[in-house]
DNA sequence: CAGGCTTATTAGCTAAGCTAATAAGCGTGA
DNA sequence: TCACGCTTATTAGCTTAGCTAATAAGCCTG
């Protein structure tokens, strides 16, 4: 049984299917083409206003320099746009555009919709226990 | 309370979840060791037994031409190892090596340090919820 | 105001994923 | 029976995402 699963086997049986649900998540796929690490990315900045690509870098747990790659690509898109750092002249101030705005939103909800008809297949206990799941989960996630 | 959530928002709760989680984990990875997509491929072999590419390729929802590369990364490491199907002259039957078991268990031990320190920091109640959980979304990614 | 730190970028590498194309083997139906 | 179509595995070539090291520009301080 579950409730018997030691330590070392939680721990692999967790990662097996936050990896392999994330694989799922990821190929449902845009209509804006938009990818995970941009969707994750332009979120942030949602979310946060407008940050420095080294602030964007730390809010997302990547190195500078692979920002400046996804910020190239969302910058290409005409999904955010920057101005520069009003007292320094080093730093850049990156916002979503009001199209990156619209763009989020669709992608999200056509996501939403397959993980949402997933959900809906399970019943109301396990959908319960998944809930109680993704708090916890989320707390592992916030270091 | 969670016991609340609507299904909306209990939808986005788990996408962001299983997203913050993965690049958390993607994170961990041990410097010269196996990368999680391959860890994950030598999990399913041992699981699964001996399995042809298509098959292996299957189980982890990924294309064949996919689990080429990650098979052929493995066997350079002598993880596992490949032998003729009996009756189909196409197939290819893998299986971890003794050395790949013997990898396997090193990560059960050592591995998943961060995951498996986060969850430590867990009541049992709250392990036993993830427990569950993690069986029941491994069912989602699975179609 | 020179030299050291910070920020952003460029260059170059690896891994992981995809599709399209190919070669080999299997199996079936005319 | 054997030609043709399907399946399996691989190769080729592309994209994305991540890393480190190096570089250029701007800031700040002694």
């Amino acid at each position: 049984m579950v409730a018997q699963a030691t330590p070392e086997e939680l721990t692999e049986r967790l990662r097996d299917a936050i990896t392999r649900l994330n694989r799922r998540l990821r190929q449902e796929r845009p209509v804006g083409d938009l990818t995970v690490t941009q969707l994750s990315a332009l979120t942030s900045l949602r979310i946060g206003g407008a940050l420095t690509p080294r602030e964007l870098s730390e809010a997302e747990r990547v190195q500078p320099p692979t920002m400046t790659k996804i910020v190239a690509k969302l910058e290409e898109r005409g999904l955010i746009s920057r101005t520069p750092h009003p007292t320094d002249g080093r730093q850049v101030l990156l916002s979503p555009s009001d199209q990156g705005l619209a763009v989020l939103e669709d992608y999200q909800r056509v996501r939403d919709e397959w993980l949402a008809g997933k959900l809906a297949e399970l019943t109301a206990v396990e959908r319960e226990t998944v809930a109680r799941a993704a708090a916890l989960l989320e707390r592992l996630a916030r270091d």
